[in-house]
DNA sequence: TCGTAAGCGAGACGGTACGTCCCGTCTTGAA
DNA sequence: TTCAAGACGGGACGTACCGTCTCGCTTACGA
């Protein structure tokens, strides 16, 4: 079952989410907002944190394709441009970063989060099957690390240091850990 | 210049935001906790990211010492470890993760936060100073994003997908990012 | 015509208005612990006034025999004590005290109780016949207004004065109105 | 201690009791009413039975005076007219009659409320003392019950029944209970 | 005997009020 | 002058019932 109104409240909330962050998101904005009672929300996630996590999953918002360019640097150089694009512009930033931010505390959320951006980074495997085709890659390489090293140093740069994150940063960080992997 | 009570105050801060996170601290928790008047907290910091803010400067909890083990693969290995601790541990990888998180959506806090991560990143210098005095490193290697990639990595690993940062995994970043740089 | 269940549904909501008093009543209450859905509530009796009016109509629970002694100050003596019963023993007295307070304020219940409890007061009548035959009455006395000032007195000192309306308060006041009819 | 705007609390929760009636009198409608917010109610009172409690205390418009005609018989009647006319004219019938109702099954409430009227009643005293001064009434006579056969018979008529309490019936009931006692 | 209509359950919904928590502002009085 | 004490207006919380509605399922009765 599903409330009749889900995809209003779905978009709603991850507007809200956007605009004024986590903590300041409320339900009865929510409510307000998608032109549903308050009691309708309550009745089908028992918290905010639910109905965000809910929200993220069926977003469509936060999508990104993944690249094939032919040679796994290309793969990569653009793979990390596009975790950069998601989380630098709107409204993906602010829903990510937003929806990162409160699944530290929350792990309710966490778990729907992790789910959500798991899925999503499940889609590089590709890039890296094609490349160990090539001769690119050791079959033994460690794969998560090498996406925890690319993604993280973004994070790092863009939400915590609040730089931007050109395409210079992103090849040389690709390219700095292209180069240890191969090795 | 300083309420009388100002130590008890960031020390219950900081123990109630490792506790029940950033948005389930009050002002008023932290007043009553603190022995304290909500009015005399709301005459010193405008708000709760600021007093968070305040009371994380002023923290001891989550110091770390710089190593020196004579190698820059040892060094980075030994930092990379504090760091996993530092996140990991209590009560300082509460406080944090809490803080790091809720960074993200309050620009004040971002800047305090920023700042206090920023002056203990700063002191990792050294190890790269002495790293170049040794030859063991190109003199226009760009430090910042060798910490980036080493930080993010356990970063991601830890708060988001809520992996434990073992010696294992703290040596492997360490030595693809050091063989990336290397060459 | 009927609900199918509009026994238990009477039962349990004499008992719940015992229990708990009118205004904490709720139908979603007496449905639940009826074994029946809200809707059917709804689709006999427009609202709670009505339910409970209904109910206490059909109520065996307030009966009370009409007594015979022999003299008229036997008889209103033992009429006055089984007042005093039913507003005082369980559950009458709870379900009685309920339902005549909250007819003040709900016009639709109070056309019911006061017809219930008028039927039932209607059968003191034969009481007065039987004086009248037996000469100890005038034929024109007012005969509602002995039996307000009976029951009225019964009312005040036990649902308002939360006295006890025993057996000496019962005799003492019968004895009092009945010199002050004969004369 | 007291809330600023006591007053208007009181006047708005009397007027609303008197309209509306106690189980449609709503805390948030007299906060509205009363220009206060909510929570200060909750501050002050824990319930609305005690609000209600504590307004009609207050209150000054269910005074009413004690009479003094020269004969028992008069003070009676006067006495007796002036409990018809509280329990009758606006809005302190409305006010009284709902508190009244209310009282039973809201022993918080019952408490006040009996208090208050037992207020309002000891003030019938003099009438008595002077009837017994002018050799009008044995000295041992029930005074209590005297009340409380006129007062109940009144209420019964006037809330119960639904008639009205003129003064042929206030005459016919305290003549009838003078005889009662002064044999 | 079987169709059909009444009765019912299930449950979603908009809505009102509840009583609570915390916010951030303000005033007052004592140290 | 600084601070405690604490009243206040306010916003949102999460909950309980309200009364209405739609949708299929039973049940039972009368053609």
């Amino acid at each position: 079952m599903a409330p009749r109104k889900q995809q209003q409240i779905f978009d709603t909330t991850l507007t809200m989410l956007a605009e004024t962050g986590y903590d300041r998101l409320t339900i009865e904005g929510v409510a307000e907002r998608s032109g549903v009672n308050k009691t309708t929300l309550y009745r089908w996630w028992p918290s905010k944190a639910a109905l965000v996590a809910n929200a993220l999953i069926e977003a469509r918002a936060l999508e990104f394709a993944v690249p094939d360019t032919g040679s796994l640097e290309g793969d990569l150089t653009e793979l990390a441009s596009r975790i950069a694009a998601l989380l630098t512009t709107s409204p993906s930033g602010d829903i990510a970063v937003a929806a990162l931010a409160a699944s530290a505390g929350h792990p309710e959320l966490a778990t729907s989060v992790r789910g959500f951006f798991a899925d999503r980074l499940a889609r590089e495997r590709p890039i890296f099957e094609r490349a160990a085709a090539r001769g690119e890659l050791a079959p033994d390489t460690d794969l998560m690390t090498i996406v925890d090293l690319i993604a993280g140093a973004i994070w790092l740069r863009v939400v915590f240091r609040g730089l931007p994150a050109d395409s210079a940063f992103v090849s040389h960080i690709v390219q700095t850990v292209l180069r240890g992997i191969c090795r």
